[in-house]
DNA sequence: ATTGACAAGGTGTAAATACACGGTATCGTG
DNA sequence: CACGATACCGTGTATTTACACCTTGTCAAT
């Protein structure tokens, strides 16, 4: 029986996920945060007051891991926790500092996104994110 | 400045990593085994007697980390370990029980891996590995 | 007012991940 | 032979990840 590696979609995923996330990383080496911080940030950046859960699931994160996450910038001074209104969990929120911190990455991801654009031929690239999403949906 | 979530290439490759991550440790469960460790059980079932660095690369893992990954597969007897002919390295193959699960998983992974089509659509399935390899290389 | 269903949240534990650093063999060349 | 370049290997450490399990609040129907 035979298994090809350059045939596997999931590593092929997983792979190319490691190398952009390296690649991501080592940019955002010099603001302190990784690349899933950075999307930790950008969720809270929208500003709907969600919980935590709701959150995890707009970026197929795990609930627990997002929670680590949010612990991990609040003692960074970049993210705030206070009880929720409702129920018994927590409200985070962006302090000011990793409002601003937030604002300044914005940019940074915009040139890593034009560059890594640049490494796919046009075909590839319009139909690479409805896959991803496919992907991700089923 | 936006960030668009839907249009972030990492995130995006983050999330179907995730999901399908998820989704087949969900089936290897029962084998005892991570979707990485049976990527590391392809790799030595190539035989090819790489050094560890070598087979890191092929699948885009950091050395120290398919290390770890080896040790662990060893523990659980189905690698064994041998001082390397060569070099000051050790010798990585699959023990018996290695190649016998290394030979049982590979038809579930070709049923998965059809049924994970089954969520694409034909251009996006003929596009999505050259651009995704076309990601890790960059 | 109790109870049960539900929707969240949080923690113990084990694992995977990878950077920084240092060690060890091999080999070519003077 | 020495010695420096090169290519590996391996560990300390800190972080990240996520499953299993448990707790806590909300609400509705009796």
């Amino acid at each position: 029986m035979t298994y090809d590696f350059s045939d596997c979609l999931l590593l092929n995923t997983v792979m190319a996920a490691r190398a952009m996330t390296r690649r991501y990383d080592a940019q955002l080496q010099r603001f302190g945060v990784s690349v899933v911080q950075f999307s930790v940030l950008m969720v809270l950046r929208q500003g709907r007051d969600e919980p935590v859960s709701r959150m995890a699931e707009r970026i197929a994160m795990d609930r627990t891991t997002l929670i680590r996450n949010l612990e991990l910038l609040t003692r960074k001074g970049l993210v705030s926790a206070a009880p929720a209104s409702k129920g018994n969990g927590r409200q985070f929120t962006l302090t000011p500092e990793g409002k601003s911190l937030a604002e300044e990455l914005v940019p940074h991801w915009q040139a890593a996104q034009a560059e890594v654009r640049g490494l796919l031929e046009e075909p590839e690239l319009q139909h690479l994110l409805p896959a991803l999403r496919a992907l991700t949906a089923g």
